[in-house]
DNA sequence: CTTGACTCTACAGTTAACTATAGGGTTTAC
DNA sequence: GTAAACCCTATAGTTAACTGTAGAGTCAAG
């Protein structure tokens, strides 16, 4: 099988291919006199569990890890489990981000619309958006920086 | 008021203010005879709505455009609130998106953790990995390209 | 008058995961 | 025998929002 053949197997372009290969992803193949790449099966089966794998949210590094720990001969299931924990507590804590964020815009956006733009007075650049900067001032004082 | 203090009041580095300059979201501001950059409080004003709009998710390319509207003499009000309210519903498919994600890490690790590893028997890599393959593609077909 | 803190410009680097381009060789179908 | 379709390498570009570096000038204090 051609490079041509086994991106198109599992749905990825050919320079994405090679881009996994010199990313440590893929194991470098052997070649045609002429230098093509030639793949087999398991290769084939390799891509696909990358491809699952980033699916399940795992970074081409983390990936690489796995791919490396397995090479080494242990297991990595063990590892591949406390990665997943990991990424759904981030999960976790992006969803709640988010929902937080969400209701600020809300808030926001309701208010904005309640009172109508020329009842404003006083801002230099956009009422809406001094108008709830003030609000916020006077109100906590949160300056959070990541 | 030079760039160090500028840059100290709304709680950003000084390289970072001079981005924004070069970005077009501050005005080029005079400089001294020595080509020391000087700030007055509009310049403060101007970078705390930025900073005010970016936490409310807005990308400088957006707050750039608000700038720009306002520098001609139109009121950017509408234009901002129907800016908040893309984000508010692009921030609500995030959300759905997450809690989907959610659900698919938390099925997928309860099941990994009640079938140990070592009753899996056939796997190259990772058998949790490749088990969850399996059953997915036995089941629906769902090859979801962006 | 020298040390240290500050400022300047211009450019390169960061992160992720690729994509695009240039310039060439190979294979296959007609 | 030639043209399309494929393959190769190497390098640069993409996006966002900055950060870092090099090399040099300026300012205030002691």
């Amino acid at each position: 099988m051609k490079i041509g053949e086994l991106a198109e197997q599992v749905g990825m372009t050919v320079p994405a291919v090679r881009f996994y290969e010199q990313a440590g992803l893929l194991p470098k193949p052997p070649r045609t006199g002429s230098g093509y790449r030639v793949y087999g099966t398991s290769d084939l089966r390799r891509l696909e569990l990358v491809r699952h794998a980033k699916n399940l949210g795992f970074s081409l590094k983390e990936i690489r890890r796995i791919l490396r720990l397995r090479e080494q001969g242990s297991c990595p299931c063990g590892e591949v489990i406390s990665m997943l924990e990991r990424h759904l507590s981030s999960t976790d804590e992006q969803i709640q981000r988010l929902r937080r964020f969400r209701g600020e815009l809300a808030k926001t956006l309701a208010e904005w619309k309640h009172s109508p733009d020329d009842a404003v007075s006083g801002e230099v650049i956009c009422g809406l958006i001094e108008r709830t900067m003030r609000r916020q001032k006077e109100g906590r004082n949160g300056t959070s920086k990541r």
